[in-house]
DNA sequence: ACCTGAACACCGTTCAAGT
DNA sequence: ACCTGAACACCGTTCAAGT
């Protein structure tokens, strides 16, 4: 049988975009051989001319998110190392929440792809150029962590609470009474109710300048 | 045929430590129900009697680990609130050494088991009790993120230098120029050069008396 | 109550073969 | 050069059946 009229030849690229699209739109678990095979209108055996395993695949993935974040970091134009790492972080921030399969893909990976090096070398590049000694720009860095490329694993991230009944809050109150009055404090101060009490822009925002301001004390 | 001397009968506790067993010695990869079964003398459809299915497995697992590391944080006796909390965290990442597989699996789940909030709920008190407003605490515990269960995911894990070359260096020194300078100058002040350039005991505390040092400037 | 055997659907991957 | 078909080993899981 002849292609379809309209098909595109395979290629590494188009194999990792349309990864990328599985992932984004039905989550990481929906990403197999057959089924992204199936998306790109071709058998699966044809995955592997382009790509040698999935571990490649997942590689070139991970490859492909982080190049779009640290692309969109790179258009950050700020002179004030403060002001240019918060742009940067932040950028990668907006690309991390259009692929949040991604952190627990990233962290779980043993090789980190190449593009991330000459990433770091910017970060580092704008430390030192602010009078940091490349010791301290090398803590800064891991204490940033995650937040470079734009996220943070949320491990405490507590329940809705739009649908907490009175006596819900009573039995937690019993259970763990300092975080039942956090929040219900929390839900008052906050204007708009809808917004549940957890915003994790403002703790992302918040956590970095924490980091920023305690580096920038311990700058000679 | 009767049951093998010396078996003791099934248990969720039972197959969940063999199941820590496994990561811990073999990766999270090798932790397949046919294995696990292996391990305990069963048949792999044995399992389900006391697991409904594999996720439910995972469940337990990181459970079981976080189980581990609070109770080894609740061993700290202190008073004041940041030797408190530092030595929680510190003794929680000493039970996640033992687990390096835990954090991955950790970050990867949606559901958070529910130990976690008592734990929470105890370093909210100690916040509180020190004078910060819950606000306050609250912001405080979204930036520790998972330092509070002892583990930083690191992204930035430069690969060991022992063995790199000075061409090696000099090519290096053109991609990737600070990155290059931070690490030589880092390997020239290390006292012990078996010890790599990254010591992440010490970027753990690093980063932990950063964020204790700015949450204090803040305290009312 | 607790465990098993056989079977099913699905997955990653091989290999030789097609065009 | 690029893609395919058939087959294999392995996985999680079901269901009816054993003791």
């Amino acid at each position: 049988m002849a292609p379809r009229a309209g098909r595109e030849p395979l290629s590494r690229e188009r194999v990792l975009g349309a990864a990328v699209a599985i992932a984004d739109t039905e989550g990481l678990k929906a990403l197999t051989m057959r089924r992204l095979a199936a998306d790109l209108d071709v058998e699966a055996m044809s995955l592997y001319y382009h790509l040698p395993a999935k571990e490649a695949l997942l590689d070139g993935v991970v490859e492909t998110v982080l190049a779009e974040a640290i692309t969109a970091a790179g258009q950050t134009s700020e002179d004030d190392w403060r002001k240019r790492l918060r742009g940067q972080f932040l950028a990668a921030r907006q690309v991390m929440l259009r692929h949040p399969w991604a952190p627990a893909l990233l962290t779980s990976r043993r090789n980190i792809p190449p593009i991330v090096y000459p990433y770091y070398d910017g970060i580092v590049a704008t430390m030192v150029g602010a009078g940091f000694s490349y010791r301290l720009a090398h803590r800064a860095v891991h204490s940033f962590g995650s937040m470079t490329l734009g996220f943070v694993q949320e491990i405490f991230s507590p329940a809705d609470t739009d649908d907490t009944s009175d006596e819900d809050l009573a039995a937690m109150a019993e259970v763990v009474p300092n975080l039942t009055a956090m929040m219900t404090e929390e839900m008052h101060a906050a204007g708009d109710p809808t917004l549940g009490w957890c915003d994790s822009q403002v703790e992302f925002e918040f956590t970095l300048d924490l980091l920023l301001d305690g580096l920038d004390r311990l700058r000679p």
